[in-house]
DNA sequence: CATTAACATGAATAATATTCAAGTTTAACA
DNA sequence: TGTTAAACTTGAATATTATTCATGTTAATG
């Protein structure tokens, strides 16, 4: 065995989330396979990388130091592996994206920070989907590519996979349903839901949660924004579903509080749509990665897809 | 398939030995291997690395980058492994190198040069094995490490092979034994043959070339000195077997000429000799490293062992 | 127009990484 | 103190990937 980029691949993903177990979810790798490798790498430089006892697990002084190689060598190879994706070819194309996703700003902006860096070239527009079905554009050509929690089998389109996100039922701190460990469908019957302004069959609180129990919320307002939105639920007019990460600086702050869907919680999606044509284009390929990266770096409590 | 620190090593060769054929026998590996690794390479990048066509091969832009990162990850990887290595523990110690190889010195001087940044700790010595033999001085333990082109089976001692070289018979520009494209043992009969001061016996010409064939030099010389070796030649004293490295400068510029023993030429193998207990030794292993690194580097006409 | 050296290719094999199916260990909790 | 769950380890089975082997192609050379 050797010391590969993948090793130092695997050493900044582990110390970023703080577990082999978790670190393997992100590497798409068993955390048996993750163990193995770890352990061939120790045996190989005779000496432990990190204790696993301790949570998060701590580098040792020899771990620090090959993290310290990864921090110096992963990007490094990144930037080389983009210059020559441009040089390939398709170097300069349009990236028109289209959110379907109310909060998805959060990493968004950064996202699309990084991205102009590594391919100038591309002219990007963003435009939210609020008023107009953005996957027929998507099929016209009029966008490249659509961010949505609502995969729809389409000729043409194929959707790929960014990361899984929890639904929390967001709630004023001293709203009586804090009181459950996790939230009913019944337990709506009697709340004002509020949601972004879109069609009730988009919301997966509908779908995967009030629906298949039969239930409807006692009324439902919208609101687009989700500052509003919590401003809203805070006052107690109502109560929202909102993704975990949107909600992680409001829940330190102790401005609301949140509670899962279901006793394991109410799990969505969230997916590029491109066109089929686009699926090995550099600088789209290249979106996505940028994008999960960035996601996984910018958000809390999102797991692989 | 990913891109990997090996990927970035076998560029790094290939530039440096100028064609596929000749970086696959340095990097241990069949022609066929390094020809598969660099059309996965490019068939992942989608772009040619190298135009093969021309001799010393091309890099084209692309793998002009790829050689660039590798110049940045490489090296920074060997210095972790360094480090790593001292951190396990074997950080110091004693190397004490005796040679018996008189034309040593200009790779062991650049090689002890770089070892000592790498390894400040390690106490270093050398002598020359002129007086005596250094084998069972290695046995005993009052040496660490010889360097011999003449591995004699010993208990407790093992070779490392370093590199193989040709041995090449030096004659004066004008010399009549000049006008043969190589050598054979009877064109010696008449010759008066320049030595290092060593016993017959351990003199590959003898072992391996007169004494098969039965034939003796008209006469012999000794002189500790390859500068010496060379005048003596130059004068037409008589004719020496010296490795090709030591004679590259002197046949550029025109000093002295050179002809191959015998059609296939007369190789040797240059060894580094240690005891069995020192293999694994970090500071032991990486001075092997070290060596052959400095070796391929710095002298030319070469070959892997 | 042979001949040689360098490189390419497809199939077979060897080496290596990953998973699977246990088994430990640790921490949390009743 | 026992019980459970989560995180990690381990050895054997399997899958994947790299390398070799045998052979073909190409370009340069006499």
């Amino acid at each position: 065995m050797y010391l590969e980029v993948r090793h130092l691949y695997t050493l900044r993903v582990i110390r970023d989330s703080g577990s082999l177990a978790r670190a393997a979810e992100r590497l798409h790798l068993t955390q048996s396979a993750l163990s193995h490798q770890i352990k061939a790498l120790e045996e190989q430089f005779n000496c432990t990388l990190f204790a696993r006892k301790s949570r998060p697990l701590r580098f040792t002084p020899a771990g620090t130091r090959m993290l310290e190689l990864a921090e110096q060598v992963v990007p490094a190879v990144q930037a080389m592996e983009r210059e020559l994706a441009r040089l390939a070819g398709g170097e300069t194309g349009r990236l028109h994206i289209a959110i379907e996703c109310h909060s998805c700003f959060e990493w968004l902006m950064p996202t699309i920070d990084s991205y102009r860096d590594h391919w100038p070239e591309v002219e990007m527009d963003l435009s939210t989907g609020f008023s107009f079905d953005p996957l027929p554009a998507l099929v016209r050509g009029d966008i490249d590519l659509v961010i949505t929690s609502d995969p729809q089998e389409i000729a043409g389109i194929i959707y790929e996979p960014l990361f899984r996100y929890e639904a929390l039922l967001t709630l004023a701190k001293d709203h009586p349903l804090a009181s459950h460990a996790w939230i009913e469908p019944p337990h709506l019957a009697t709340e004002t839901l509020i949601t972004y302004p879109v069609d009730r069959s988009r919301l997966d609180i509908f779908r995967h949660f009030l629906e298949p129990a039969g239930i409807e919320p006692a009324g439902r307002r919208t609101a687009e924004l989700t500052l509003i939105i919590l401003q809203l639920v805070a006052s107690k007019r109502g109560v929202a579903a909102l993704p975990n990460w949107v909600l992680t600086d409001y829940l330190e702050q102790d401005y609301v509080t949140a509670r899962p869907l279901g006793k394991q919680g109410l799990w969505g999606t969230l997916y590029a749509a491109l066109r089929t044509d686009d699926r090995n284009t550099p600088y789209v390929r290249d979106f996505i990665e940028t994008a999960t990266e960035t996601s996984f770096r910018t958000l809390a409590g999102i797991q692989p897809a």
